[in-house]
DNA sequence: AATTATGTTATAGTATGCCTATAACATAAG
DNA sequence: CTTATGTTATAGGCATACTATAACATAATT
């Protein structure tokens, strides 16, 4: 799975290795089971320091989609709390969608978006 | 509008500033042609420094929320760029659907969230 | 048994962003 | 004339982000 880090971005590097990781599990580029590269290692081809990477993975690891494995490194593995999840989506949408409603977007055109990113899990 | 700062958030109270007032608009508590407190003003209620204040409006006039009048202050003035506002909802939705992906929050899950959070807008 | 690679922790330095504090200015309202 | 407005400037304290070294215990490899 490829990672790109834009450093010219005002996003955090560590929440850049975040989503695009997440973004990996949710379209099955990686899969429960599945290793990622060691701390040192992904710091070291992305050109980072070994640090930023670690600080990813424990939030990752806090958040339920990882587990660290002295032997086998950093584990996908979905902590399936589902309320929690439902909770904190709903806090992110009234925040997003609020934005659009000024802007005019309608119910209907947030439908459509959604179901087109859902299309991309498979 | 009642406008509350959590200072314990790690959110930065610009920020918090900025939301609390977009979702006003979205929910129709104030609307367009409204004016918002002063800087100083707001400030003073809130308990925060005139320049936090500032800068929240700052920002909002540049994403075309609000107007800066020297004699009316700040003035709710939408400026209904769609497409864009459709494209950053549609990166934001990205990050914040795969997050639900992960934890197995469907489709229609999320459609139900949308529909519930549009109820408020009238 | 020795070496290597792993996650983890500690310390320290630099840079950036957030918030505050004061001050000053031009302009418009009262 | 006084007051309140947005705007700009400077400065300091503080927290966070990122980097740089270093060290440690543990597990895999040789």
């Amino acid at each position: 799975m490829l990672i790109e880090i834009d450093f010219n971005s005002d996003e955090a590097i560590y929440v850049q290795l975040q989503n695009q990781i997440i973004m990996g599990i949710a379209m099955n580029l990686i899969r429960e089971g599945d290793s990622l590269p060691s701390v040192r290692q992904l710091a070291d081809t992305v050109g980072i320091n070994m640090h930023t990477v670690n600080k990813a993975y424990a939030i990752l690891k806090q958040e339920g989609f990882i587990q660290l494995d002295r032997r086998r490194g950093a584990v996908i593995a979905i902590d399936m709390d589902k309320a929690r999840a439902l909770l904190e989506m709903r806090e992110q949408l009234q925040v997003l969608l609020a934005r659009g409603r000024c802007k005019n977007i309608s119910k209907e055109e947030v439908h459509a978006l959604v179901d087109e990113i859902y299309e991309e899990y498979r």
